[in-house]
DNA sequence: CCTACCGATCGGTAGG
DNA sequence: CCTACCGATCGGTAGG
């Protein structure tokens, strides 16, 4: 009984995170009330409050959350592939799928309010975030070798280009527009793979 | 003296937009109250509704002004130059230097602060944004055919993936960092031309 | 004494 | 342009 009572808050907290996630990523943070989240979950406000602290501390949440999702999503489900450029390419294709995922709102939200979040907490985001990015660079490098390029472009900088390609999407995609994910996917990895190991 | 009246008025307008944008891409526009523009500039928030009559408007003329500039320094800029592969160069450089430039803060507030604008007025940046992506579009059209490209990768793609790799450096870019200025305009260009034109 | 909440309202501050 | 305010709503919290 103590662990169903446990099962129930984690859940409720999951829930209010996913349904947070929907209406900052639709209204945007600052728009949106501890109201406007209370009564898409059928609850008070002061119900909400019993999960969580603050506002501050739900978008923590779902940026932590995100962040998580991008490690397993992609990070780790790519670990297994030995060689490199396979494992550069199967990264840009899941990458790109976590930020066209309809599901994943947390992602959206995670790219786009950097500001409302307290510094302190910020910058636990942002460590993860170069994380990340370095172990993107470090791929790059590796491909780079393998397939002896020239040099003229610098694993940083193709990394920092190759994320502002797929996170740029948030602001544009929409599922119903002429440009599909899949082919979203073959472009982009095309441009990618021509353009960083020349 | 009522042309006088006049500049003044015009240079306060300006003056009070600089102004605001400073604090909307430094605290973002929620944030940001205009007790805090006010106070910046020196005036009382009733002063500040002398110029405007609301936030969402003045929000709007930064967004107007940032698409004033980077069609005034990038578009024009560009239409001068008769070959057409070297036009993309230049708008690849200017575009970068427009995104980074310290003074043009109006840029990035353009960039971030889609949410807050009410609906009408946001599609009327929007409009712009789109016309503005379109040139890129028929620009990378044109050196597509001079090359003859093979055609993996479509004139469309390309253009997001481009806006998407120069407009991203808001998110990351401190000119105290790592990355220059021109080495970016380098190797993002040398990526790019490598990329859209296989 | 626990949990998962509720209706009502707090002190402050927002845009106007 | 300022001082003096407003209706409303904000994030957060009280007792039960």
């Amino acid at each position: 009984m103590s662990a169903m009572t446990r099962d129930t808050l984690v859940d409720s907290r999951q829930e209010i995170l996913r349904t947070a996630a929907r209406l900052f990523q639709q209204r945007g943070y600052d728009a949106t009330s501890m109201n406007d989240v209370a009564a898409a979950l059928k609850l008070s406000k002061g119900g909400l409050y019993h999960h969580f602290q603050s506002k501050d501390e739900i978008l923590f949440h779902i940026m932590s959350h995100a962040m998580d999702i991008t490690e397993e999503k992609v990070i780790n489900a790519v670990r297994g592939i030995s060689d490199p450029e396979e494992r550069l390419r199967t990264l840009i294709r899941l990458h790109l799928h976590v930020v066209l995922s309809e599901r994943d709102r947390e992602i959206t939200v995670m790219l786009h309010e950097n500001h409302p979040l307290p510094p302190p907490l910020r910058k636990r985001i942002n460590a993860r975030k170069k994380e990340y990015i370095h172990f993107m660079e470090r791929l790059i490098a590796e491909v780079q070798r393998i397939r002896q390029s020239k040099g003229v472009v610098s694993p940083r900088a193709a990394a920092f280009a190759l994320l502002g390609m797929i996170n740029w999407i948030y602001q544009w995609y929409k599922p119903e527009g002429t440009l599909a994910g899949e082919d979203l996917v073959q472009q982009y990895t095309a441009i990618f793979f021509a353009g960083a190991f020349q």
